[in-house]
Order: structure tokens, then C-alpha cells, then sequence
DNA sequence: AGCACGCCGACT
DNA sequence: GTCGGCGTGCTC
């Protein structure tokens, strides 16, 4: 007879350890991978959650028994569990906080997975028979009278009531539990509704790849205004299958009500969305729709490509180009690039849509790795707007705008239409100076220089939370002549408001926008179609839709083009082409000046053809001869410590234990950033034309530094694919 | 990450 | 004399 062989299960705890622990497995429970257990940790209770069963434990410790299951079925299901580890693996990333990652804020906690059920309540008796202390029972009694079909405790609580007065109010029996009424606001799907094709949609959408024929990726190359949007309904209306589940990546700044409200308006409730902005009640309740396999159609940001789909179908992932879908800290990991790899194990099909594809992957489709699908005609009869270079080498600029830039918003404006102003505030934000003695204020903590905010007149550090009230003199020599300088949106809105005093002047940034709703303000006021002008950065480029604009005139483009990041150039056309998409949809022929100091730079001269791809083309053959990605895969291991010498010295032990003839490396090198928030910052970067073999130096590497000790205050990361090379 | 253990400064 | 600062080390 065998000897008896204790069971045992490997699990992951949600830590920043690069370690898994081993657990007795009590003979009454049973485990399988991706289940949410209870175990004790040290001194404490931990949530874990199984990553193997019966894996030969370390020898000479004794293993702890797993106090209890938390579900008996895995948290995670088994493709999101193999979709995490390989996040795990090739992003470097501790395994068991890529896995709670994945998880809802209350499972993370050790929550159950149930729902609270928000209770329903509902007046049922005489205000009367309360004691006359009890007045804000009484008014409450009186407030749910006025609520028709009752209401919910948070509701309840949101109008300035207490869960105590509901509770007293219940064991009166002056107000009882009903049941909640049915949501109402949302159409329920409308079967038969499906978006109408032009000839080239229709074209286009022939060529996606159908749920049902296994894995492939498209790249869908769709231009500004040619209805990407349509496409993707129209494919999911035809081709998801009332059962299957969908996933819609978008950019967090694209996930607005209009977006979703459209897609309502053809899948009703099946809409469902996920965003930064859920709480943990909504979070919860969305994910388990989804681990049941409802047939929803989600519309979310990055992190929704790590829910627990048990019925995917098919993937979307919109402005595929965004930045964004990178995740800049903690687990490094890109939402696109983890969506391609969802779809390869789930055996469906991925689109990736954008006006201006990525060099990832666009390369990708040139190698026949992708389909390339191309949308090049606008919807409707719009035509693509002119765009030209204004040099302004040597000519005069008011508020950073040209005479004959603000000649041409005249004339637009005169012409009963709407002009755009493209502030491209990359690596222009306003700063104090000092005319007479030319100092700028700098911040304590950070090599930065403090921005001003006219606002509050407060000058802040954008890199820690540093902040002082600015002074009327300047603080090194006492000058008077201490002023902001740069290209602030507020600036050029000034300059403007005094040029064009009969037309208002709407700026659109982010303190324009922060207050809740004001935004729908802008839009409303601005779509209404009278001649105005918009001034504002980023937030005009994306998004939001002004069919009245006619007139874009981008006041700086040259930021991006001889920085020290490679991937600057891209960014730059990319949103110098997105912001021209801005200008003349509908009817109206749309025109774009850019105003540059390099008028014939070779990018800006093909840009002003209007046409992306070649400028891609142009942009891959410079990424090829430097040999960056996508051409070599790229990796980089930034180090922060109270002082540099102490950062470039553990960089440097990296590079010795790195070295190899199959790997560059540059660096060690100071951040472009050196100091922020007091610790001084370097980075290594490694660049390998064998993504699998850099991929094993780098676990190697981590193995290494876990097991050397590090001096204190010492921390270092990798980051994988980096999307900022600063 | 937590949490405990541990060894040096200002206090009832 | 002790309360508590956060440096260091460990968690199956």
C-alpha cells in the first residue's frame, strides 16, 4: 500500500513578491486553479488565490493548512487564469498581483462573491403613529411617500437619511421591503435595427475576420470621419450571435455617454461598461455578469481585457494607437497587445481600429501577420481637409498665433463658421519668469520647473504635490518684470479674445473641463453652430465630434520632432492628423494650418499630403534604421534611490549581468526626469531582435536582484514594450 | 504589502 | 526608567 501523500496547492497572494507559498489541502475541500482561498499568512488572514495543485513542495518546511474556499468555482476561469500568467511572464510582473488584478476590489478583499442587493423600501404607514422626537423619521416617512414605486436605501441615504432611521422606520412596519422596479431608460435590444453601409463600409466590413473562424487580427486603417464606429456595430450586430459575449476596448477619454448611448440605441441592455469610474458595488456586480456568461457586449477601458469572459467572441479595440493602453506603473501591461493575445487563446477574432495606426501594429500587418483592412473614404459627402505647413520661422506671432493664421480664423469666422485653435502643449506648460534677470522657479523636489496656474495663481510641480502661491516679484532678484511665459491654452485665449471681441471664445483643457457636466455645456453651446472659437490641447483631438468647425489652426508642432524619444515623431502626427479630422465633416470642406519652424522636415511635408500611411511608411524606415522597436524588442529597467550614484550603480551590476552580444543595452543613464520627488532616477535600456531571449534574460535578471538583497530605498521595475523612453 | 522584532531618542 | 521612531526580515 502507497504511503499516504499529503495534498497540496501552490497559491498566490496579492503582494509584491515574485514567490508562490505552498498549503496543505485539508481532505474536505477540493481545489482547482484560478479558486479564491482563505489562508493564513505570517500572523495574518490572507485572501490567495490556487495556481497549482499537488506541486512538490519546498523541503524542510512545514506547510500550513488552506483554512477555507471562498467559492467553490475558480475566480478566475481557466483562459483568463493562462491569459494572466503569460501577462505575468512577459511583462514581468509578480504573478499573484497580475492575477488580483483581474479580481473586483471586494473579491480582492475576501469579500463573497455575491451581490448586496440593494434593498427597496416603500412607505406603508401613519407618520402619525411616530413619537414626536422623531423628526427626521417623519421626514423621511414623508420624503419616501413623495418616491412612486419606493426607493433604494442608497438612494435613501444619498438624500440625507441614515440606515438607523430606515431600520427604525422598519420595525414600526411604517415602511416595508419591495421589490425593486424594473430599469427603466435603457431600450431593450431592438433585433431588427442595423446600421445602414456606404459601399466602402460595406466593402470593408466583408473583409473582417467572422467569429467562428478561429483567431486572426485585423487592422483596421479607417480615416477620421469614415464611420469606424458603424463598422463595429454593424459587424457585431451581424456576426456576435445573441448568446456571445464582446469586448470593446476604447481609450479612457472615448468612453463617454455618446459612445455608449450609440451603442445602446442597437444592443439596449446588452450594453455593459467598465471604467475608472465604477465603485466597487458596480464592479462586482459587472464582473460576475460577465464570469456568468451573460451574452453582454462591454464597452471598457484597459483593464477590461483581463475580465473573466466565459462566452468571448470577439474582441474591438478602438484608437488601437492610444498611449494610453499602456499601463505607465505597478503591472506595465498594454490592453491592446493582451487583447491580441486573449483573442489567440480564446480562438476568435480581434479588430484593431484607428485612423492612425501603430507602428507595432502596422508593421504587423505589413508582415502579413495582420490583415490590413483600409476604410479611406469619408461618410457621407464630407471631403478630407487641406492641410498645409505655415512656416513661422521669422514672421511676428501674437499669443504663439501667426497674422496669417489669425487672417484665416477672420475669414472663417466671417464666413458664419467655427475655428479650432490646436494648442500642443507637449513639453509646453506656462512658467514663471523673470524678464530683467531670467530666472524660472524650479521645483524643491523635482528637476522641473513650476507651472502657473492662473486660476488660483498658485504655481505647481506636475511631478510631485508640490505647490506655492506665485508673487507679484520675482523671487531670485525682486524684479517686477516676473511674469508667465509659454504656450498656455489661457494665453492664446487671451490674444484671441482681444483679436475677435465680437465671437466667443470657448477654451477646451482639462481645468475647463473638470467641473462635472461643463463639458456637455461647451459641447452644446458649441454645436448650436454659431461662429465661435475653440481653443484648447489634447482633449480637442479626441473624441468629440464639431461638424460645425471648418478651421484648424495647430499653433506649435514642432514639440515632438527632435526629441530625445523615438516614439515623439509618431505621436505628433498622429495627433496632428487626429486634430485635422476635427475640421469640415458634414458638407463643409474642412482646412488645417500647422504652424512650424521646419516647414520642410520630411514628416511635415508628407503629412500635408494628407494621407497617413505613407508617413507611417517614412516613420517604420527611420525605426528600422535605428533598429528600435518595432523592428527590436525593447525593455527597460529604471532604478530610483535617494541618490544617483546609488541608482547607476545597481543599473550598472544589471549591464554587467546582462551583457551579451544578442543584447544592446544603452545606459545607465539619469532620467530625463533625474530627480522627482526627491529620489534620483536612472534607466538601462535593453533592446533585443529575439523578443522570446530577452524575455528569459530579463526573468533571470529578476531572479538575481530577488535574491541579492538590495540596500534600502533602493527600487527598481522593468518595463517591457515602454511606451515613455524618458 | 503587512506585520513583528529590534535597537536608540524625548518624555510622564 | 518606558513609549515609539522606522530599519530589517519573513511570510509556505
Amino acid at each position: 500500500m502507497e504511503p499516504h501523500v499529503p495534498r497540496t496547492a501552490r497559491i498566490a497572494l496579492n503582494r509584491p513578491l515574485r514567490r508562490l507559498f505552498d498549503y496543505l489541502v485539508p481532505d474536505h475541500i477540493t481545489l482547482q486553479k484560478g479558486q479564491r482561498v482563505t489562508i493564513p499568512f505570517g500572523r495574518q488572514t490572507a485572501t490567495g488565490l490556487v495556481v497549482d495543485t499537488d506541486a512538490q513542495p519546498p523541503e524542510g518546511i512545514t506547510l500550513k493548512p488552506v483554512r477555507s474556499v471562498c467559492e467553490e468555482w475558480p475566480a478566475l476561469p481557466p483562459e483568463t487564469f493562462r491569459l494572466l500568467s503569460w501577462a505575468s511572464d512577459y511583462y514581468q510582473h509578480p504573478l499573484g498581483e497580475c492575477l488580483f488584478t483581474a479580481l473586483p476590489p471586494a473579491l480582492r478583499r475576501g469579500r463573497p462573491a455575491a451581490e448586496k442587493k440593494d434593498a427597496y423600501w416603500q412607505a406603508c404607514g401613519d407618520p402619525a403613529l411616530l413619537p414626536g422626537n422623531a423628526i427626521r423619521q417623519r421626514e423621511l416617512l414623508a420624503w419616501l411617500q413623495r418616491q412612486p414605486g419606493g426607493a433604494a436605501s442608497k438612494q435613501i441615504v444619498r438624500a440625507g437619511f441614515t440606515q438607523s432611521q430606515i431600520r427604525s422606520l422598519q420595525s414600526k412596519e411604517l415602511i416595508r421591503e419591495t421589490a425593486p422596479p424594473d430599469p427603466a431608460g435603457v431600450p431593450e435590444e431592438t433585433r431588427n435595427r442595423i446600421p445602414l453601409l456606404s459601399p466602402a463600409q460595406q466593402d470593408a466590413a466583408n473583409q473582417l475576420p467572422l467569429p467562428g473562424d478561429g483567431f486572426a487580427t485585423a487592422l483596421l486603417f479607417g480615416i477620421t470621419g469614415s464611420g469606424k464606429t458603424e463598422l463595429y456595430l454593424h459587424y457585431l450586430k451581424r456576426h456576435l450571435g445573441d448568446q456571445n459575449q464582446a469586448l470593446v476596448l476604447v481609450p479612457e477619454i472615448n468612453l463617454t455617454p455618446q459612445t455608449v448611448a450609440r451603442f445602446q440605441h442597437y444592443f439596449g441592455s446588452r450594453i455593459v461598461v467598465w471604467h475608472s469610474a465604477l465603485n466597487d458595488g458596480e464592479r462586482l456586480s459587472t464582473w460576475l455578469k460577465i464570469h456568468n456568461g451573460e451574452p453582454v457586449i462591454l464597452i471598457g477601458t484597459r483593464s477590461a481585457v483581463l475580465l473573466p469572459f466565459t462566452r468571448l467572441k470577439t474582441i474591438i479595440v478602438d484608437e488601437e494607437h492610444d498611449s494610453s493602453y499602456k499601463q505607465g506603473e505597478g503591472f506595465r501591461y498594454s490592453g491592446r497587445d493582451t487583447a491580441v493575445y486573449r483573442a489567440h487563446l480564446n480562438n476568435c477574432p480581434v479588430i484593431l481600429g484607428s485612423a492612425t495606426p501603430s507602428m507595432e501594429s502596422y508593421h504587423n500587418a505589413l508582415a502579413g501577420k495582420y490583415s490590413l483592412v483600409k476604410l479611406e473614404e469619408r461618410a457621407g459627402t464630407a471631403k478630407p481637409p487641406q492641410i498645409k505647413l505655415l512656416d513661422i520661422r521669422s514672421r511676428p506671432l501674437e499669443g504663439g498665433i501667426s497674422r496669417p493664421a489669425l487672417q484665416a480664423i477672420e475669414k472663417c469666422l466671417k464666413d458664419g463658421q467655427q475655428a479650432l485653435v490646436f494648442v500642443n502643449r507637449r513639453g509646453f506648460a506656462p512658467v514663471m519668469m523673470c524678464f530683467d534677470c531670467g530666472h524660472m522657479v524650479e521645483c524643491p523636489h523635482c528637476d522641473t520647473r513650476l507651472t502657473y496656474h492662473r486660476r488660483d495663481r498658485a504655481m505647481r510641480c506636475h511631478h510631485c504635490d508640490f505647490q506655492t502661491a506665485a508673487t507679484d516679484q520675482c523671487p531670485k532678484c525682486d524684479s517686477d518684470a516676473f511674469k508667465p511665459v509659454g504656450q498656455g491654452t489661457e494665453r492664446s485665449e487671451d490674444i484671441l479674445t482681444t483679436q475677435f471681441p465680437d465671437y466667443p471664445v470657448v477654451r477646451v483643457d482639462r481645468d475647463s473641463t473638470q467641473r462635472k457636466g461643463s463639458i456637455q455645456g461647451i459641447l452644446k453651446k458649441v454645436n448650436s453652430g454659431h461662429p465661435c472659437i475653440l481653443v484648447g490641447t489634447q482633449m480637442l483631438a479626441k473624441g468629440h465630434d464639431f461638424p460645425n468647425v471648418t478651421l484648424v489652426v495647430v499653433v506649435n508642432a514642432d514639440g515632438g520632432l527632435f526629441s530625445v524619444d523615438f516614439r515623439a515623431p509618431e505621436q505628433l502626427i498622429q495627433t496632428l492628423l487626429q486634430v485635422s479630422g476635427r475640421a469640415g465633416r458634414g458638407e463643409k470642406p474642412g482646412e488645417v494650418l500647422v504652424q512650424t519652424c521646419h516647414s520642410d522636415h520630411p514628416l511635415l511635408r508628407s503629412l500635408a499630403e494628407g494621407y497617413y500611411l505613407p508617413v507611417a511608411d517614412q516613420l517604420l524606415a527611420e525605426r528600422e534604421t535605428g533598429q528600435l522597436p518595432p523592428y527590436r524588442a525593447m525593455a527597460i529597467f529604471r532604478a530610483e534611490a535617494e541618490t544617483m550614484e546609488k541608482s547607476l550603480r545597481l543599473l550598472d551590476t544589471i549591464k554587467s549581468r546582462a551583457l551579451s552580444d544578442k543584447v544592446e543595452i544603452w545606459g545607465p543613464l539619469p532620467a530625463l526626469i533625474a530627480r522627482r520627488a526627491d529620489r534620483h532616477r536612472a534607466q538601462l535600456v535593453m533592446l533585443c531582435d529575439n523578443r522570446k531571449y530577452l524575455n528569459q534574460r530579463l526573468a533571470r535578471l529578476c531572479e538575481l536582484l530577488d535574491q541579492n538583497k538590495q540596500s534600502a530605498g533602493l527600487k527598481w521595475v522593468i518595463d517591457v514594450d515602454p511606451q515613455e523612453t524618458g
